[in-house]
DNA sequence: TTTATTTCCTGATTTAGATTATATTTTTAT
DNA sequence: ATAAAAATATAATCTAAATCAGGAAATAAA
């Protein structure tokens, strides 16, 4: 609430530099890029856009974490993804021309970079390094998509568990003093069960006998993992 | 076997035009692109990468299906992605710098054109078509692997496998004389389980379902599909 | 052709995980 | 602060699909 706008700042000061695709341009384009931008600022629970919606342009995540969902005709709701920081977000729809087939819903407080299509369009013409970062972006996220699919047919619902557990670990996790790491995402057991796809009765058992066993503990909403051997051992993982 | 190599032919000839990335690129760039590949034939069985080694190029379909998958520790197999005429392969480890984490294996023979890493870098930089279809590709890829992901979650096998037929109908369909739409695409049972992550006997079990109830028919290795309202309706998919 | 091997199919049994039900704790709203 | 609603937790029951088992077709090999 409080003060609306100390937004928009300026691409430099972006907590996303570094990772995210336009890092490699120079100042000069850069504060290009700053001025076809709109900065959003968004509440827990508020949604960018809305799977069957047309795409307008593309979002950068600044700060927070958005997750993207699917939802069936049943209702029920699937997390595909979660973007964070550097990350972007509505970028396959532009490209591919199709409606959004999924809808981006923050899950904590953030700031997101709306991006025009027309503006991306040219600048992905006319700047390679923002092809190619954007290339690098799907091609991962279309890694971890594949690894998702084969996981739901080769790894039960611990396992999968365990390896979510270790994933927010890589893409959220800071060590803390005392040697535990803390998982800087808050989900509902609702949603880290809609991730793993099982429902969250067998989720919420799982974790149970996770903290049983000592590899993770729990101080409110916030998860740490104590032992991540134990996890990877678990999870079947080879690296 | 006979005629090793009436292959390499040109670009302007491949069967995969105005589906690939280069197809709009003038003549003289294409010709460029054809000097710089060299066309593969894959017999049935034979691989064209494997999981765990370092991408030296990218590869684009020409001819034929080529089935991506990932093995788990297990040796559980999953069929992540079959890539078929105008597909590209190998793209997503050129771009993310990581080794391949998938084995792409022909399912038939097939024709595969291989082309250096270093110059679909250089071109991904120079033509920005090509990185824009590329990017459609990745895009396209990308949202058909969530879907699936969310399938997983949302649907039940029977679902699944309706949903399979169909995305095989829209992939590899042809309508024959009498309206049958055959699908041009000789899959087992074992490998149609392993894309909807089910065992092959749940699957042969639905498969006989779908038969008796008179949503397809099948001739040798062959399936037609001859009720798609059914099957659509089965599936739960709304379009 | 005959044999061997792989793929396909069907039935019986088992089990992982969904569903249902209920209680407790936490969060949000008044 | 108190009430209402939502999220978390645990246990009991049920079911979709895996696994196990065995045989028939189809392919490949000898």
């Amino acid at each position: 609430m409080s003060k609306k706008n100390d937004l928009p700042f300026k691409c430099d000061d972006c907590p996303s530099q570094g990772k995210g695709i336009f890092c490699e341009l120079e100042a000069k384009a850069l504060d290009d890029v700053g001025e076809h931008k709109v900065v959003n600022n968004y509440k827990k629970g508020q949604t960018l856009f809305v799977q069957g919606n047309p795409p307008y342009g593309m979002y950068c995540v600044s700060k927070g974490n958005i997750k993207v969902t699917q939802v069936g005709e049943d209702g029920k709701e699937s997390i595909v993804r979660i973007a964070t920081e550097g990350d972007v977000l509505g970028h396959r729809s532009i490209f591919t021309d199709q409606y959004y087939n999924a809808t981006a819903t923050a899950i904590e407080d953030s700031n997101v970079c709306f991006i025009d299509k027309k503006y991306i369009l040219k600048l992905v013409q006319q700047e390679p390094s923002v092809a190619t970062n954007l290339i690098g972006k799907l091609g991962r996220d279309l890694g971890a998509a594949e690894h998702r699919i084969s996981s739901f047919y080769q790894k039960n619902v611990r396992e999968r568990l365990a390896e979510l557990l270790l994933l927010l670990k890589e893409s959220h996790g800071t060590e803390e003093a005392d040697g535990r790491i803390k998982l800087n995402i808050k989900l509902t057991r609702e949603e880290m069960a809609s991730i793993i796809g099982t429902a969250s009765e067998t989720l919420i058992r799982f974790m149970s006998e996770l903290k049983q066993e000592g590899f993770i503990e729990q101080d409110g909403k916030t998860i740490y993992i104590i032992n991540e051997e134990g996890l990877l051992n678990f999870a079947n993982i080879a690296y």
